[in-house]
DNA sequence: GTCTATACAGGGATAGAC
DNA sequence: GTCTATCCCTGTATAGAC
């Protein structure tokens, strides 16, 4: 019902763990847990009305109505906190996805459902170009694995569906799926600045190029189709 | 013999006039346009050094040896100066687009020559997120319109360069646009988190598998390739 | 025209009191 | 766990020297 993603990561990833272990231990007791979920409920609101710059650490606590230094009790830094919001984006398309019927059918699913909340696809974007403006740091890892994962998990679920159908491919499925992933997320920037873009219709596009590559899986290589 | 974009806009467009108007105005004394020509290069140097969240005001000033204030003679703002450089970037890469020889051509010459300078590709995918969580601001009307120009644009030469080769297009060449600009720009991302991810190959194979979608001019539609 | 000095509002991060 | 107070950084703005 939600979220942005290019697909949800197929399972955590290392990187999570490592995540966890840095980052501020998880409350244990009902009242820390509460309060947790508050900062994160209140953070997706606050930045659905006044933009991701102007979510700030401070505009937060003033919504929850506790000071910006409390919420550094259960996220190190501010980006941490926004790096989680992306993490439960993720385990929610992930419950999606194993609904959809086909890989093409979760990604157009996936982007129907953003279309209502341009809010979390914005967060995505942002975030990414934060990524790739640091050497190191929580966004850069959560994008790096992101993209990592996604890329073996897609691959072999192309290949898998291409065999139930009869079909062999004839591209390297790693390019394939790095290529679906890149035109999904850059879409959806074309889409944030000008609506007119149909995420949807491109890629239903982008999968008749792709099966229309595919030959049966008993004809000898070079005949297509 | 640089420059990350995805095609650099054919014309230079109504944007870039109003933008002019609203900004500061070009120096006309030699020692000015030599300032503001010290100005931008220096920003590059300084970005390629500490990362564009790094290329404060005041460090760009720091390099060249004046105060931060000073830089505001020549940009109304650091955005306006950033865009500024992009912009730089769009005219040359303009200039080498005259030069190849076809559409995927420009895009991996392109692609090739960003490789040797990461700096640039980052600060190009850091607008565009600062971009997108604007409501107005010079980011996100440099990016809308290029965006909007290079669809009509690569659509019109995709078109032209088919028949060229006696072919008809089976999709609509606008999607087909914007499906290759997403795809530039998003293997870009993956690309600068992951230098594994060969930009080159995978734009080769996004070509390949637009040429077999389209038909011979004098066909029937209905039989492709 | 060009630049310095200075002030301001806002950001994230942090230390230490309670 | 939460607070206040503080630090240092940012972009922006203005006044006035030369």
């Amino acid at each position: 019902m939600d979220d942005l993603d290019s697909f949800g990561p197929g399972h955590i990833g290392s990187y999570q763990a490592e995540r966890r272990a840095r980052s501020r231990p998880l409350p244990v007791h009902p009242k820390g847990i509460r309060r947790r979920r508050e900062i994160l409920d209140r953070s997706l609101e606050v930045f659905a009305e006044r933009g991701v710059d102007g979510t700030s650490l401070r505009a937060i606590g003033e919504a929850i109505g506790v000071s910006h230094a409390a919420l550094r009790n259960y996220f190190a830094s501010r980006e941490e906190l926004l790096v989680e919001l992306l993490l439960e984006r993720d385990v929610r398309s992930e419950a999606s996805r194993e609904e959809a019927e086909s890989v093409f059918g979760h990604l157009t699913n996936t982007a129907e459902a953003n279309s209502e909340i341009a809010g979390i696809v914005a967060l995505y974007t942002v975030m990414m170009g934060n990524a790739i403006q640091q050497a190191e740091g929580d966004a850069r890892e959560y994008f790096t694995e992101r993209f990592e994962l996604n890329r073996a998990d897609l691959s072999s679920r192309l290949e898998e569906e291409l065999s139930t159908h009869g079909l062999t491919a004839t591209e390297d499925l790693g390019d394939v799926a790095a290529l679906i992933m890149a035109a999904f997320d850059g879409l959806q920037v074309q889409w944030l600045l000008d609506d007119r873009v149909d995420i949807t219709r491109i890629l239903k596009l982008l999968e008749r190029l792709l099966l229309a590559s595919a030959r049966p899986a008993d004809a000898a290589p070079g005949q297509s189709v």
